[in-house]
RNA sequence: GCACUCGUAGCUCAAUUGGAUAGAGCGUUGGCCUCCGGAGCCAAAGGUUUCGGGUUCGACUCCCGACGAGUGCACCA
């Protein structure tokens, strides 16, 4: 609808004479008495006619040559927004297309099947999961279910380390916790690893080798076991949330393939990178940054520039059209680097969409509680899950915008389990549900052939346009990554439902008039189940 | 000090990317089930969009400046 009236508008300016780059918006007004759908294309062509923005419209009305079935009325308003308002008619057939292909609807192909990567997560395993890294998990998680539901292919990778200094400062943590457990006296440093986790690793060691590793080095078995441990609890955590990546991709093997030396040299070659007082200067200058950075100690040892910008590297040369990177703020002045420099080898930065989210702020009632994960006074996102469900955490975690700091108060959300807005969707679907099965019982099970004629309803109207804004909200998410405006547009789609339903009886003696009503509920049933699934949370059909 | 993200109802947050009368939830107040799920519906109260300038037909949105919050600014990741 939107493309005809933008092609019959074009064609309408065109008959005037008129020839512009302008695109022609045609946006939902805010208010439904503006009509369905509104252009500002007169006020915004005005000023280079010299005409006044409202005879323009009248104008450009006036040559408008459009389909009387489709469209009931046109009419100018306000300072000369052009708003035109749909048929009844043209939404009866829309809603017969939505029945059509329920389980499809809201899919597209508009990605083209373009090999897309989204990383996330990417926490090194030194500990548990914090709330912290539960945002950016859901946020990458649905990010990836947007772009598959609109046609991109797509493979959700999580990056580690598990060769650096904290590593090796967890390693030596689980060794002295080890130490103490099977009764020698040594001290545990105050920047070591707290969590009672360290302490769980070391007596399943002691459980098994006895004390028969006191001389074994923290490097060795100590680290591997603790790597191990933690890494299966961080995918279990993921797990529990509906979140698996399909790729685990190990920052080591960047070394061991040369990757990172290949970099290196090809800086080199560039004259793009110098030495000094012992160490190699990425010349950061040249590339638009402010200053020249180190991106290999003089130990010999890079920083973690490089093998970013390897990682990067080795991204593109696997051939993804589209790089998801999904950071937390405290990343934030790590990706302009990144960025630069695999601009400066050669590939299309533009490729690479760096998502940042805001923190989460956990509060206890008023109180603050500061996160970290050296010290051990975290809340872990398993706590979280097990307190009030991984449906819960993850709409939480998606109903606001990323850009904003997220408060979330642990006492509201355990108290409010009964109020919660993701309870409001849940409970529009299993309402649905228990109308189907009522109906059934009845005799009444919805027809393949329902009237759509019989539907003529304000409160069935506007339902019917909610739902029918499915595909665009899903494609304008996906475009934008605001995930939080699909979970609002679900708010929208209930309470469009609840109204309905607390208005129209879908039940009743008329069998034709039910069969008309249970279609647009099954309708309904299917944008709550299809929007649902793309946030990766429960469409239940009893609650 | 510099950079990024913000500052909107008592609280938590939206606002179609510059559009018409700034909207939801929670909380507060008052109405709705002999009837398909009351975890619902309806209504009321609540705002100088932190403050001050600017840009234009039009600003919560863009620009400049204050103030306030969070996060960064390593030869840590």
């Amino acid at each position: 609808m939107k493309e005809y009236l933008q092609e019959r508008i074009a064609s309408s300016l065109q008959s005037l004479g008129i020839t512009s780059d302008m695109p022609v918006t045609l946006e939902k007004p805010r208010q439904a008495a503006h009509g369905d759908l509104t252009t500002n294309i007169a006020m915004m062509l005005a000023k280079g006619q010299k005409k006044n923005p409202r005879q323009f419209a009248a104008d450009i009305v006036g040559r408008l040559q459009i389909d009387a079935s489709l469209v009931s009325r046109i009419e100018i308003a306000g300072p000369g927004f052009i708003n035109f308002t749909f048929t009844e008619k043209f939404y009866r057939q829309e809603l017969s297309r939505l029945l059509a292909h329920e389980q499809m609807f809201g899919r597209s192909d508009v990605g083209k099947g373009k090999k897309t990567q989204v990383e996330f997560v990417s926490a090194n395993p030194t500990g548990p999961l914090t709330v912290g890294h539960g945002r950016g998990a859901v946020y990458g998680d649905t990010v990836s279910n947007l772009l598959e539901w609109t046609g991109h292919d797509v493979t959700r990778e999580y990056y580690f380390n598990n060769a650096g200094r904290q590593m090796r400062v967890l390693g030596d943590s689980v060794r002295l916790r080890y130490l103490q457990a099977v009764g020698e006296q040594v001290e545990f440093p105050e920047d070591y690893y707290q969590g009672e986790y360290i302490k769980d690793i070391a007596s399943h060691l002691k459980d098994e080798f006895g004390d028969g590793l006191k001389n074994e080095p923290a490097e060795g078995k100590f680290k591997a076991q603790a790597e191990k441990e933690i890494f299966d609890d961080i995918k279990k955590t993921l797990k529990s949330l509906g979140i698996v990546h399909k790729t685990f991709f190990n920052e080591n093997s960047l070394y061991e393939d040369g990757k990172i030396k290949e970099v290196l040299e090809e800086f080199k070659k560039k004259g793009l990178s110098y030495e000094s007082e012992g160490a190699v200067w990425l010349k950061m200058s040249a590339l638009g940054g402010e200053k020249d950075k180190v991106i290999v100690k003089n130990t010999g040892e890079p920083t973690y520039r490089l093998p970013d910008i390897a990682y990067h590297v080795d991204k593109f040369r696997r051939g993804f059209d589209l790089i998801v990177d999904i950071f937390g703020s405290d990343h934030i002045a790590t990706y302009p680097d990144v960025l630069a420099g695999v601009k400066a080898l050669g590939y299309d930065e533009a490729k690479v969409k760096v998502l940042i989210h805001q923190f989460v702020t956990i509060m206890q009632g008023t109180e603050v509680v500061k996160m970290s994960t050296r010290k051990a006074n975290y809340i872990t996102l398993d706590d979280l899950i097990a307190e009030v469900g991984a449906d819960v955490v993850r709409y939480f975690f998606l109903m606001r915008s990323m850009t904003s700091h997220l408060n979330f108060d642990l006492v509201l959300a355990k108290q409010q389990s009964d109020e919660n807005p993701v309870f409001y969707l849940q409970y529009a679907h299993a309402r649905i549900c228990s109308i189907m099965r009522k109906a059934e019982e009845e005799g009444q099970k919805a027809g393949s052939t329902p009237n759509l004629e019989l539907l003529k309803e304000p409160d069935e109207f506007d339902l019917i346009k909610m739902l029918l804004e499915f595909p665009e909200t899903v494609q304008y998410c996906a475009e934008t990554f605001e995930i939080h405006r699909l979970a609002e547009y679900l708010q929208d789609v209930a309470t469009a439902f609840h109204k309905f339903y607390h208005n129209c009886r879908v039940l009743s003696e008329d069998a034709e008039l039910t069969q008309a009503r249970l279609a647009l509920c099954n309708a309904t049933k299917a944008v709550l189940r299809n929007g649902l699934a793309v946030l990766g949370i429960s469409a239940p059909e009893k609650m």
